[in-house]
DNA sequence: ATAAATACTGTATAAAAATACAGTTACTGG
DNA sequence: CCAGTAACTGTATTTTTATACAGTATTTAT
């Protein structure tokens, strides 16, 4: 998007929390008083400019008519991605199941949901099925819950790194740490788990 | 809050609707229009109606000023309970925490949150630290993780009765079955755990 | 250097919108 | 029975609001 100069800005701004305090948009004349404009074609030509450049838009002969575009586009929540087939990107859209609407303060940072599958990590609270709250990294520090990916596939495991070697411990004692040599094997760190959601009774 | 006639709700949904849909309320025009009035009073007097029954407020001299006052009053998300005090109600305003913005359609039904204390369901997933969405209930299946109380203490178990006998179930061996005879001792089933929220890193 | 864009002033005007006043018809509770 | 409310029609009149046209001083990109 065409970027806005420090004037259009604070008109955009001032727009924006007119609508939220109000819940109207502003005239040109509101728009003008507020910014002591001594003509209100400075409030209508500020307009056409945002407009022009596609942050809001316009509707021709209707009152107030100022609609802003971030409204719309904004998607609310976050995508959740369900099975993540080997190889693939984890955000293409194939493998979203649906968007959840998670409020960004909830879990602050994060970039997806994804759902668990299999009890790997049981004894740290994570269930089959839970979706969990992902913040795309490409650093982890030991110790944290991580979504990795190993040779394509996809998998949630504690981290822990030591020089060369990569580990990723389970928390089920029924499975076994895999261990990744840096320099053989391609790994990737695709986020950190920055929180979980459990949808449904129990 | 005064019972409004259909014709009167049809009209509050619509203006609802077109909040909603266009990012502005409507004008006396284009409500006639939209029921077909031949007069713009009729939409006016409606508005007046609304407005003395307290569902909307009307600001006078602006184009557009109509305001739903249901937007206004609607807290968002669901209140936390933190610890709750002996004998204390759970949703007393004293032990709230604070709110979180949960949307309501991400666990449809759950009327409060409340923070989990102890390890004594760590085997079905739920922490220390953990934030569980409870709906207000006064029954439950037997299997069912539940928020119950017991001589004035709160507690979350799995739920089990068989006549008079009522078993709270841990889900962790280092803790033992409750076991109340409802004849001899009070239980009050507070909700059931409808779903679960983890907050941070893990 | 210079044409374009930004950021305005100043004046006007038509269309949109709110709102007052005077009625009509039907129903509803005391 | 009859006053009050609901649900309108019909007309009129201000205000609000959008928006056009004609300028000026600065800054910015080419």
């Amino acid at each position: 998007m065409e970027p806005l100069t420090h004037r259009q800005q604070q008109i955009l701004v001032w727009i924006q929390a007119q609508i939220a305090k109000q819940g109207l948009p502003p005239t040109r004349a509101e728009l003008q008083e507020a910014f002591r404009f001594r003509s209100p074609n400075a409030a209508e030509s500020h307009l056409r400019t945002l407009a022009r450049k596609g942050y809001l838009t316009l509707q021709e002969g209707r009152a107030r008519g100022i609609r802003l575009v971030s409204e719309l586009v904004e998607e609310i929540g976050l995508p959740l991605i369900g099975r993540v087939p080997a190889g693939a990107p984890i955000l293409a859209e194939s493998q979203q199941e649906g968007r959840l609407p998670i409020d960004a303060q909830l879990f602050p940072g994060a970039d997806y949901l994804l759902r668990v599958q299999g009890m790997s990590m049981r004894d740290a609270g994570i269930l089959d099925g839970d979706v969990l709250a992902v913040q795309q990294s490409s650093e982890a520090h030991n110790g944290q819950v991580v979504v990795a990916r190993i040779d394509g596939e996809v998998t949630v495991k504690r981290w822990r790194k030591e020089g060369h070697q990569v580990f990723l411990m389970p928390e089920n004692p029924d499975f076994s740490p895999i261990e990744v040599d840096l320099r053989k094997q391609d790994l990737r760190l695709e986020g950190l788990v920055i929180g979980l959601l459990r949808l449904g009774g129990l």
